[in-house]
DNA sequence: TTTAATCCTTCCAATCATGGGAAGGTCAAG
DNA sequence: CTTGACCTTCCCATGATTGGAAGGATTAAA
């Protein structure tokens, strides 16, 4: 299978699957004798663990701890559940960051008339010299609005 | 007042500064005699108001079009409004997004026992062949965890 | 068989907002 | 006059991903 046959079959970009392998999250395939990548059934299984993992918003450190615990059959399953949890725990924390911009941005709104007149409590607030209001301020590490995607 | 003062009065960082000028999100500065920027009371204003807006989330092309609005006496509030409602919008899918993982997640864990043995519901969803679960794929416009920080 | 289309390869760049750091100039206090 | 704290510009890194260019390989149709 070519890399874009594998790219189909596992729903990972032909793009990505090098960039893994670049990185080291997946072994060096084998060539043909032109230098194609050559996946199998097995390669496409990975790929496509990776690819769920990604959807469920690991970051591509946490994918390869999560594939070498997969491959370890003698791993304890407490360690999933670890990486599992604090995952939780971040994507949580994220949640409740952007529940308190949104809230925040709706009460500005619904006092703002969206009218042609020019007064608007929305810039009032980003303007005013006050103390922060309701919303907190995001994370240093984590930011809101990545652009970084899964797939 | 030096770019450090500036800073620290604004919250904004000596950094961001110099970028947010050289994007020409603000206007450049005036300078002394050895190059030095200066900013005077309105300058720090400004950089707070665009501050404010980062900690709520927009972007800087959006916050760009906030700061045109503010200056503008003769706008239209409607079209603060409108940037503010659409911006909450991108939050709320986002949220959606990320409950919509956590919850997936937190399914899985209730289901692993966490303890020292090999099975794990985890690793055996992130590996199955069947259809997607629960979990909707990220957005491929906007990402999940990324890692660009405002402050 | 020639040719065109569709793959594949590597390499480099851009995204977005931000921080880190180097190399060097400036300024104020001691 | 030195020291330390500032400032300047410039380049690099982040994370995951996409885009594209330049060139080779394969495949299917003409």
């Amino acid at each position: 299978m070519n890399i874009g046959q594998a790219a189909k079959a596992s729903g990972v970009s032909a793009k990505m699957i090098r960039y893994y392998e670049s990185i080291g999250l997946i072994p060096k395939t084998l060539r043909t004798e032109s230098g194609y990548r050559v996946y199998s059934d097995h390669d496409v299984h990975t790929l496509r663990f990776i690819r769920r993992a990604r959807d469920l918003g690991f970051s591509v450190e946490q994918i390869a701890d999560l594939v070498s615990l997969w491959q370890d059959r003698e791993r304890a399953s407490k360690d999933v559940k670890a990486i599992a949890l604090e995952h939780v725990g971040v994507l949580e924390r994220k949640i409740r960051e952007l529940q308190e911009m949104a809230s925040t941005l709706k009460h500005l709104a619904v006092n703002c008339h969206g009218d042609a007149r020019p007064h608007c409590p929305i810039l009032e607030e980003l303007a005013s010299d006050g103390a922060e209001p309701a919303a907190a301020k995001p994370d240093a590490k984590f930011g809101v609005l990545g652009k970084t995607a899964a797939r």
